[in-house]
DNA sequence: GCGACAG
DNA sequence: ATCTTGTCGC
């Protein structure tokens, strides 16, 4: 397709994100969570698959998980993610058993370029408190850390702070927290630190990711078209 | 024009 | 993210 009919869409996907940003929440946590869920998406060629898995909080037992395969829609673009992997992810998370209280999402939430990353588009599409937790960053800097589990840095952007870069281990690279939707950034914060363990990533996460993972080893095989 | 760039 | 094994280090 030529060069410019592909702009142009581009620019009508992040108009649209635009729209998404507006129509993000962030206020306190009613209520502290005791279903909280996390959701991953992993690639072979064009196929997807998206896992969901629901911990108990605080015992962070696994409850439940679902798992949703699909061609994937979109190309990668940066800042276009969600166009990309949300369906899979709606689909895996409405096919589990209960209503999470609390997402973890991973990828970046309000610290995107239009402060509408996948998490703001799940928990706008769901209408359920979302977190961001990315593995690196899209935008914005920060300050150096503590070494110590528990020290953070504001994410600074357009000299506003959309995120928090959150050491959840001792001697390990942060992760970078923000908000999805339903939840303050300390919510955020906070949340992500009582679901990490002994691990980098919170503990639905990492169950999520390696089911997503495990699910698509075994997928068919290679088809990478474009 | 030159980089940067979630997963 | 994916293509991919071993290897360095606590």
């Amino acid at each position: 397709m030529a060069d410019s009919v592909r702009a142009a869409l581009i620019n009508e996907y992040r108009q649209r994100q635009r729209e998404l940003a507006r129509s993000v929440v962030e206020r306190p946590l009613a209520t502290p969570p005791r279903l909280i869920a996390a959701v991953d998406v992993h690639l072979r060629g064009t196929q997807g698959v998206a896992a969901a898995v629901l911990c108990a909080y605080p015992t962070l037992e696994e409850l439940a998980h679902y798992v949703a395969l699909g061609q994937v829609p979109f190309p990668y673009i940066p800042g276009l993610l969600s166009y990309r992997e949300a369906p899979l992810c709606l689909e895996a998370i409405r096919g589990l058993p209960e209503s999470p209280d609390l997402i973890l999402v991973d990828g970046q939430g309000r610290a995107h370029p239009r402060r509408a990353g996948i998490a703001c588009h799940l928990g706008v599409e769901l209408g359920l408190p979302t977190i961001g937790v990315a593995k690196s960053i899209l935008v914005g800097r920060h300050e150096p850390l503590g070494d110590e589990r528990g020290s953070v840095a504001p994410l600074v952007a357009d000299d506003e702070v959309i995120g928090m870069a959150v050491r959840t281990r001792a001697g390990v690279t942060p992760v970078y927290v923000s908000v999805g939707h339903l939840v303050t950034l300390e919510d955020a914060v906070e949340w992500t630190l009582r679901t990490t363990t002994r691990y980098r990533l919170p503990e639905p996460s990492r169950r999520a990711h390696r089911l997503a993972q495990d699910a698509a080893r075994a997928l068919p095989s290679n088809d990478s078209r474009d």
